[in-house]
DNA sequence: ACAGGAAGCTAACATCCGTCAATAGACGCA
DNA sequence: TGCGTCTATTGACGGATGTTAGCTTCCTGT
C-alpha cells in the first residue's frame, strides 16, 4: 500500500486551477485561486487503493485532490465503512490541519493524482489572507451538508436507489467543476466499494446494480455508469440537489466586510 | 409551532459560560469565553418541538443551544429524518451565517433554552479576534466528524446497537460539558424521535429498546434511559469516543501562531 | 375523577437484506 | 496462450425490518 508511483514538484507539473473551481467556487478572485495553486507544493500519483493516510497518523501535510476518486475510511472487523468520498478540487484532510489526528482513513480509490499543501503554508492563509481561509472554512461547510444527506440517504432509501443517489450526486458535483464530457460517469469503483458506501453487502449490491439495469435506469459495468436519461434517475433516487449549494453555493454574504 | 415562551434580554438572563466548555473547549483563553458570552444578545424559551429555524429561510441570526436539545431534521413526503442532535453549548446553525441558506430545519426536541448571537457579531468576530474565529471553524469540524460516525453507525450495526450508541454517544457529550449527574440519561425522546434518529421505524424502535431491556442492558422509559453499567452499554452499541475528540479534542496545534 | 389524546406495546405478515455456496466472466501476469 | 485472482452473478435460506392493525398505558387538561 501507499506505493507512490510518480511524485514531482509542483512546478514541473503545471495547474491550470480548474479543478479549484468546483469546491473553493465563490467570491474568491481569480488571484485567490491562484494563491491557493501556489501552496501546492508537490505533486503525486498514487496506484490503485493505495492508504494515503491512516487514521491516527499525525501528518504537517493537507492534500488537495486533483484527479481521481477518494475514499474516507473506517475499519471495523475485517469490514470497511466508507464515509464519504472526493472528487478533484477537495480538500480531503483539511481537518487534520485543524485536528491533532484523524478518526478515519484516506484512501485512493483507483488512480489519484494529489496536490500537497504544508500545514505551515496553510497557517500563512490563516494570518495573512482571511478571505481565503474562509473559503476554506465553507469548504468543510459543505462537508457536513453532504454528511447529512448520507444519512438521511442511509435512513431513507433502500439499496438501488442509495446507488443511484450515489451516482446522482457524482455526476453534479463533477458536472461543478466541469468534468462531464459524456452521457458515461466513470469511476474505478467496485461493487465492493459501492456496497461499503451505501452501507449493503456486496452481493446486494450485485442485485442493486442489477435492478438498476432491469427497470431501464443505468447499466454499471465495472463502476462506469452509463444512461441515456440521467433526469430519470436522479427522479427515482429522489435526488435534489440543494444540499450541494450548486447554485450561488458556498457565496459569502455580500455584505460581509 | 416557534411559539416562544419567553424571551429576555441576555443581560438580565445571567450565563455562566460553564455550557461553552465543551464544543468550544480548546486554547480559549477564560476572555475568549467571557467575549462570546457577551455576544449572545437574547436568551429565549421555546416549548415542545418548537420549529426554530425552517430549512431556506434566511436568517441574520445564529443560535447557541444553552439548555435541551435539539434535531436537526428533514422532511420528505410526510416521514421526518433527522440527521443529528445538539446539546447545550453546540452553535446549532453557525453554518447559516456562512452558507447562504439551510437545507434542513432547526427542530427543539422538548423544551430549549437558546441563546441568539447576530450575524454582524460574528462578522466583527472573524474581523477582531482570530483565535474565536478559528474556534468556530473546529466546532463545525467536529459537527462533521459527529455526521461521519452515525453514517458509520447507520451501515454497521442493527437497531438495538444503534439505539444504544446513541445514547452513549450523548452521555459522553453530556460528560464533556459537565451535565451528567446521575446514572440515569434524561431525555424528551419519543421512540419516534428515536426512530428517526436510527433510521427505522417507530415500531421496530419499540423492539429495539425491549431488546436492550430484555438483555439488561438498558431501561428506557420516556426518553430517560436507565443503567448501572454504562461501560457494558457502550461496548454493545461498539462506542468508541475518539471521534468526539474528548481529550485533547479540538485543540490547535502548539505551534499554531 | 374523568375524558381525550399521545405514546408505548404486541402480533402477524411481507419485504428487504445478509450469509453461504457455487459458478461465470474479466483482467493481469507469466 | 494459459493460469490465477479479483470481480460479477445467481440461488437458497434465514434474520432483520417495514407495515398494518389493534390494544394498553400514561399524561394532560378540565
Amino acid at each position: 500500500m501507499n506505493r507512490t508511483t510518480g511524485s514531482v514538484e509542483a512546478s514541473s507539473f503545471p495547474l491550470t486551477g480548474d479543478f479549484l473551481a468546483g469546491r473553493l467556487r465563490q467570491n474568491l478572485s481569480l488571484d485567490d485561486l491562484k494563491y491557493i495553486e501556489a501552496l501546492v507544493e508537490t505533486v503525486s500519483d498514487h496506484g490503485d487503493t493505495a492508504r494515503l493516510l491512516a487514521r491516527g497518523t499525525k501528518t504537517e501535510r493537507s492534500m488537495i485532490l486533483i484527479e481521481g476518486y477518494i475514499f474516507r475510511t473506517v475499519e471495523s472487523g475485517d469490514k470497511r465503512f466508507i464515509t464519504g468520498v472526493h472528487v478533484p478540487g477537495d480538500f480531503v484532510d483539511l481537518h487534520g490541519f485543524a485536528l491533532k489526528r484523524l478518526d478515519h482513513n484516506i484512501d485512493a480509490a483507483g488512480r489519484v493524482t494529489v496536490g500537497s499543501v504544508s500545514h505551515e503554508a496553510l497557517r500563512r492563509v490563516m494570518r495573512d489572507r482571511p478571505g481565503v481561509a474562509r473559503a476554506m472554512w465553507f469548504a468543510t461547510l459543505l462537508d457536513a451538508a453532504i454528511h447529512r444527506k448520507w444519512i438521511q440517504t442511509l435512513e431513507q432509501l433502500d439499496a438501488p436507489r442509495r446507488i443511484a443517489h450515489l451516482y446522482a450526486e457524482l455526476h453534479t458535483r463533477l458536472e461543478l467543476i466541469g468534468r462531464v464530457f459524456s452521457r458515461a460517469l466513470r469511476t474505478p469503483f467496485t461493487q465492493f466499494d459501492m456496497a461499503d458506501m451505501c452501507g449493503v453487502s456486496a452481493i446486494h449490491a450485485n442485485r442493486a446494480v442489477g435492478k438498476l439495469r432491469e427497470l431501464g435506469i443505468a447499466e454499471i459495468r465495472r463502476g462506469d455508469l452509463y444512461t441515456n436519461d440521467w433526469d430519470a434517475l436522479k427522479r427515482y433516487a429522489q435526488f435534489n440537489p440543494d444540499y450541494l449549494y450548486g447554485d450561488g453555493p458556498l457565496k459569502v454574504k455580500e455584505d460581509w466586510d
